[in-house]
DNA sequence: GGCTACATTGGAATTGTTCCAATTTCATTG
DNA sequence: CAATGAAATTGGAACAATTCCAATGTAGCC
């Protein structure tokens, strides 16, 4: 990730997301998108989004990380998740899906395709609509390899 | 749940939820066994219980309510859960069973009996088993009236 | 009553996150 | 291309929920 090379693709993709959501593309944000959006779908926490980020030639501050994440949930570009007691998750994956939780290790990895269905909803209280449902598979033992294992 | 006891009057009820996960029945024990199990099922912070608990005789420190909701989930009396980030609830219906969750307030109550039914479960990844399946159902407008509405 | 193991406590420490005021950068316009 | 105003970034302080710790208090047993 040198200057922005015209003709390498990966650089645009986090550009077009900025762009899309209508965000000033600044160069830390343009730091944090490339490593959300560049390869497929993550879970990230703020710390390490951070941390990952610190290695970046534009250094982000934590602050920053945290002002672009909740932009970008805002924006629509992520979608912000709680599992674990005092820690959020940030998915780069906001269609409609699952997870499963690995209680050892904190990592977290989506289900595959539509292999959950929730059959019959209740009906929401009355004067209420439902935004979403969320569903998490708790799991332990294995090796968790999610892309955020050892996140712990 | 399983066995009746003769004289169920809610001091009772707590002295026996204490002896039947075989933990010392203290004052302070008593006091928040109490408070939790002497209604129907309830949905509590460690904040709002630990202020519930100062109108009781003991005085009961908020370190002796973490400790004591952790051990009583521990003793499997309650189940703690995760919605919202930086809180956790904690539930005294240990029986396998989903929420809504309301947005704005905060509040959390129980879905009413089977009324929602995960359909097919993936497999989980290899290696691991399944420990639980919690699902969440957010909603928004109306006022929320769970028994932690308000508690933000 | 006295012993010992376990409980409770206040307060300090930790952790994840937000807030804030000062500085820097962006995009525009002259 | 420099000046300019608005928006973004930053370090550090502030915060809230929770855990840790060492000192003190209490339950249950001989």
């Amino acid at each position: 990730m040198t200057d922005a090379s015209p003709e390498n693709e990966s650089p645009t993709r986090a550009l077009e997301k900025l762009r899309q959501a209508g965000l000033r593309p600044t160069r830390q944000r343009l730091a944090l998108a490339r490593r959300l959006f560049a390869g497929g779908d993550r879970h990230v926490t703020a710390e390490r989004l951070h941390s990952e980020a610190l290695a970046d030639e534009a250094g982000v501050s934590l602050a920053t990380v945290y002002n672009t994440l909740r932009l970008f949930e805002k924006a629509g570009l992520l979608r912000a998740l709680v599992v674990d007691a005092g820690r959020s998750f940030f998915d780069t994956n906001t269609a409609h899906h699952h997870h499963f939780f690995f209680e050892e290790t904190g990592a977290l990895i989506d289900v595959p395709g539509d292999s959950v269905t929730v059959g019959a909803l209740p009906p929401p209280p009355p004067g209420t609509t439902i935004t979403r449902v969320d569903v998490v598979i708790r799991v332990t033992g294995g090796c968790a390899e999610g892309d955020d294992a050892g996140a712990r």
